[in-house]
Order: structure tokens, then sequence, then C-alpha cells
RNA sequence: UGAGGAGUGGUGAAACGGCAUCACGCCUGGCUCUGGACCAGGUUUUCCAGGUUCGAAUCCUGGCUCCUCAGCCA
């Protein structure tokens, strides 16, 4: 198991967390939310706010909300927030009691905006759509400000119970908050705090027909619970600007505050929502939970351990400059936790088969096999079958093999993982095509769990089934899904889809495992000796018929040497 | 050309006026029944120009570059 890796330096927010702690601002209290709107699954980006908040609640005695900002009827589903909860469990976060949806606050939220019309601090504009983004003005020119600004508060409160009852359609009128049609920050500029739409909403029905805005219903939320430190990404920084403008109007301190830290960016995928939908509606991907996607979902499918993409997290830290983090990072730390915790066992990927000529027939010999390198501290073996027919893989031959080679040569010996030494003899090849179709070996019967000696410590051990009592599997290789580090800004007029990486799923269908893995469970995660990590899928494999995936593969220092002295 | 943010090795972060550090990557070597893991060593960094200071990644001035904002999405 990997220990949490201990630096003793905070993030900047933990920073501010602390000074809040020490202060006394809130009393000790700290309470964070993760926020998500039930619209798509949740994506390693998503982690990484997750853990922040969760992990910030937890390091401080405090706790963590798990709330939906489900305040837009029309993309909105159970299917989502369902997704999301078990996502979020899955990670390995609770959020207890507390768990809240912003559509509970519909009426709260009414009533705030009551106060703010009779405060004289909203009013309802009946401007169009159209109207309002032009008497919005630019970055460089201030806007002007709505005929309608300067309605009565009984006027405003009459349209806006009007409003709420259903007396007019869509986009004939919306709430505004009075900010400053002038300011620098276009996001105060009279900012909506309410539409119409009359649509369904997934957990209210056809309850309302007035829907609050984002900025609106985040700080209100984060007020009704609570919250003290409110954290989101950069995108809405200006945003907090209306934030503190509402809570200062409505709520004493101390109240909730808006941090923002930078999201994440993974080389080579995307990280938007609409992208990853569309990869899914497009049938580009296999769905939400395909083992390329970088969604939660699809890291679970794919074989990721939730301790491995906390301990991504953890390293990559958090800051507010934009930033984009190399896949090295992220499979490193999958890579880490699964050492610890996925038994060797052995898989033939690409089998040749090798005929043991001085082995007897009918012999079979069942092997101990330990689960762990002697490097892990743990106990725990298997037998594994062997006879005279067995299935090397391809790659661990070569004919004319470079100088620094340690695997199997004609007339050189390697040893069999767990068993023998065995020695290329002959080699069978197709008479018209010339490939290397088998070979002929010869085993030594003396080296069984003898140490290596003289030439033998020049080799490896290299993994092998027996031909007839190995299972045959599929195994899916993956890839990075783009063949760009930043497909969305990689080409001026490609799509992002233009730079889906073809190789990215490599199906084997042909590959030979060991038969101790007739009883791998789905989800059960293996390291096949030098390979990689796999994982037994749980959609796909049927009962004779196992599917695994490879989760991330072993790092292979091997570059291929100064070639051996040529003859000719 | 408005406002709000951000610039530290190849990548992500730390150092909060005092030897630029950590992780990942890469390169050497050791060890190994995994060319894995592990161990040892190495490689490469403060956006630019000035200034303050004994001393600047850090403070000041000016510039440059990048990101966000003109949804009745979040």
């Amino acid at each position: 198991m990997h220990l949490p890796e201990e630096t003793g330096r905070l993030d900047f927010l933990r920073e501010i967390v602390r000074r809040d702690t020490l202060s006394g601002r809130y009393g000790g209290r700290v309470v964070t939310r993760f926020p998500p709107e039930p619209n798509g699954y949740l994506h390693i980006g998503h982690a990484k706010s997750i853990c922040l908040n969760f992990g910030i609640a937890r390091e401080n005695g405090g706790v963590c909300h798990l709330r939906f900002d489900d305040t837009n009827p029309e993309t909105e589903d159970m299917k989502y927030v369902e997704s999301i909860m078990r996502d979020v469990r899955w990670l390995g976060f609770d959020w207890g009691e507390k768990l809240f949806f912003a559509s509970d606050y519909f009426e709260k939220f009414c009533e705030f905006a009551v106060r703010l019309i009779r405060d004289g601090a909203a009013y309802v504009d009946s401007l169009t759509e159209e109207e309002i983004r032009l008497y919005r003005g630019t970055v460089t020119e201030p806007g002007r400000e709505s005929p309608h600004r300067e309605r009565s508060v009984g006027e405003n409160l009459d349209l806006f119970a009007r409003m709420r009852a259903g007396e007019f359609p869509d986009g004939s009128h919306v709430l505004r908050a009075k900010g400053d049609m002038s300011a620098r920050n276009m996001k105060m500029r009279d900012p909506v705090l309410y539409r119409i739409r009359h649509a369904a909403h997934y957990r209210r029905g056809d309850e309302w027909c007035i829907y609050p805005m984002y900025d609106f219903a985040h700080p209100l939320s984060d007020a009704i619970e609570s919250i003290t430190h409110s954290i989101c990404t950069l995108e809405f920084e200006n945003n907090r600007a209306i934030y503190d403008w509402l809570l200062d109007h409505l709520f004493p301190e101390p109240r909730p505050h808006q941090y923002e830290f930078a999201r994440l960016n993974l080389d080579f995928t995307v990280m938007s929502k609409r992208k990853l939908l569309s990869l899914v509606e497009e049938g580009l991907v296999s769905g939400w939970d395909d083992p390329r996607m970088p969604t939660i979902a699809g890291m679970r499918r794919r074989g990721y351990t939730p301790e491995g993409i906390r301990l991504f997290a953890e390293r990559i830290g958090v800051d507010k400059a934009n930033s984009r983090v190399s896949m090295d990072l992220l499979e490193d730390a999958i890579r880490d936790d699964l050492n610890a915790r996925a038994p060797r066992v052995m898989a033939v990927l690409r089998p040749l088969k090798a005929t043991i000529v001085n082995y007897p027939e009918e012999k079979v010999e069942w092997l101990e096999a330990p689960y762990w390198p002697r490097d892990i501290d743990r106990e725990g073996s298997r037998k594994v079958p062997l006879s005279r027919e067995i299935l090397i893989e391809r790659s661990d031959f070569l004919e004319r093999p470079p100088a620094d080679w340690i695997r199997l040569r004609p007339g050189g010996e390697v040893r069999l993982r767990s068993a023998y030494f065995i020695r290329c003899e002959e080699v069978e090849r197709d008479p018209v095509s010339g490939e290397v179709t088998g070979l002929r070996c010869t085993y030594d019967p003396e080296s069984l769990g003898a140490p290596s000696k003289g030439s033998r410590k020049k080799t490896t051990a290299i993994q092998w089934v027996s031909a007839p009592h190995a299972l045959p599997v599929e195994v899916r290789l993956y890839d990075r899904l783009f063949t760009v580090a930043d497909p969305e800004n990689a080409g001026d007029e490609k799509s992002f889809k233009d730079f889906l990486n073809p190789g990215s799923i490599e199906i084997l269908k042909e590959c030979m495992v060991e038969p101790s893995l007739g009883q791998a469970a789905a989800g059960d995660r293996f390291q096949f000796l030098r390979h990689g990590y796999f994982v037994a899928d749980g959609v796909d494999s049927r009962p004779g018929a196992p599917v695994f995936h490879r989760i991330v593969d072993l790092k292979d220092r091997y570059r291929p040497g100064p070639p051996a002295k040529e003859r000719r």
C-alpha cells in the first residue's frame, strides 16, 4: 500500500484555510463543497476538484458537501446525478448526510430575489435577449441602461410574481441585478438573475417556470449551507464580483468566500464535457466509460485505482497558473499504486510455439510460482503447468539480436520464469515466407530453482504458458486518445476530432494466459509479467471468453544496443 | 486598444529578502528469476529591461507573452 507523500508544503488554498482557521474567522469551521451540474459525467479534472474540496475538509476536521448545481432544466438528468455520486464514492470520498440540490432552494432563492427587489437592487427587464446583448456594450465600451431599469418596486414585485406564476412566455422578461452598466467588469453590467423557462425540471417537474442563473444560485447556495471556502476554477474569477455583491447584500460576515484555482489540463486528451459528449454521441468511443476516456467511469473501467488517482492529484498540486500536465505523471501514479497491489501472472500476448524436445511427451509438472517479486512484502503463489509444448512471447526471440540482448537467440539460453532454463536448438520456419513458426528447444532439468551462473547471469527470465493448458483471452491495448498534446488548439481550421489517434485501441485476440486466470473476476487487476498492468473487464467478458484491458504498461528501459557483429 | 488573472528545468509544483528544492521525464551505473521495482549518481530552471538592497524568483518601475470575461449555460 502506498503511503501518502508528506511534503509539508501547503498550496495557496490550504494556506488560506489555515489562515482563516488560525484567525478564528469562521469559529474554526471548515465547510467546502463540490458542486457539479448533473449534465454529464465526471472526468479527471473533476477528480482534482473533488480531492481538493474533500481533502481540505478532511484535513481540517471539516465537512464537504455534495451539491448538485441543477438550475438549468434543459440539460440535467437523474442519470447524471447517479453517475456522479457513484464516481465520488468510488474515488473514496463521503459526503455523509450532506447531500444537497440547488433545486431544493428554489423557494428560498425567490425570497432573496424579492428582498433584492424591495431593496431596489434588482429589477425586471423586458428587453429581448438581443437587446440585452446590445445594451451590454463591449469590453472596451460601456453598456447602456435598460429603459426598464427604473421601474418601481411595486411594478417589479408584480412582474416578478407574474413571471413565477407563468403568465409570460420564455424570454419575455428576466430579473436583473442593478449592477453598473459601465462597470469595467462585464459581469457586473446588470447580471441576469432569473429567466423564464417553461421546461420540466428533472426533480421539480413543472413546478417552476422561472429558473435562477448560476451567478445568483451559486453564492446563495453556498451561504444557505454555511460554506466557508467556495473553491472553483479560474474562469469564475470575474464572477466573484457578483458573488461578493450578492452576499454582502444578503448575508453578514462570516459569509462564504470564493477562491479560484487552475483547472486540470491533461496532454493528449480533452477535458470539456461538451467535447466528451460529442465523442460519445458520434460513436467515436464506446461510451462514457470507454477505457480511453478521461472520465472517472472510463478510468475505472480501464482499471485505474482510486488510490492512484488520488496520488496523482496530490502530486500535481494546485495553483493559479494555467497548466497542462503530462500523461507520465498520471501513469506513474497509477503504476506506483498497482506495483504494490497487483499479483504477477504470466500472459503471452503474441505467442510463438516452442517445443522442448527433451521433455517427455505426456509429462506435466505443476510448478510453484510466486505472485509477488521479492521486493514486495506479500506472500502467495499458485501452480503453473509445464509441458513439452509451450508458448513464449514472439518478441523474446531474435535470430540476429543486438549485442546487449538478454532474451532468447539461436543457440542461446534463457530462463522460463519460475521454471527451467531452455536452449534454442533449432528454428522452424515457413518454407515459403521464411517466417519463424516455432522453436525447438532443450531444457536443463537441473536448473529449476538453481541460481543462474556464468553466461546465464546475463539473461533474463521470460514469461511463458503451457500450450495445452493455456487459456485463450482477448487483450485490449490502449494508447493516447489523440495524436497531439493539445487537440483543442492544434489546428486553426481543424476540429479536435481530426486528431483522434487511430491506434488508441489495439485488440489482440490470440493471447494465451496461464490457467489460474480462469478464476479472475471482473475488476481483478494483475501484472502480466514484463507487459504491464491489466484488469479483467466486467462488460465485454463472457464465460470462457475473458477480456483484459491494459491499464498501463511497464516502463521499459531497453533500447536496442549496438548491433551484434555483422557476419557477411 | 477595458477589466480580472498568470508567467520558476521537458512537465507539474516549492522556496513568502538569505545556498533555487521536490516529484515526473531523460541519461549513467548498481542490483534483480520482470530490460519492472529498488539503490546510487547525473542532466536541465526563475518571461524581458531597469531599479532598491550586502543580498531579489520574492520588493519597486516599465515592458512582453498567455488565459478569462461581451449566454436568458455553468
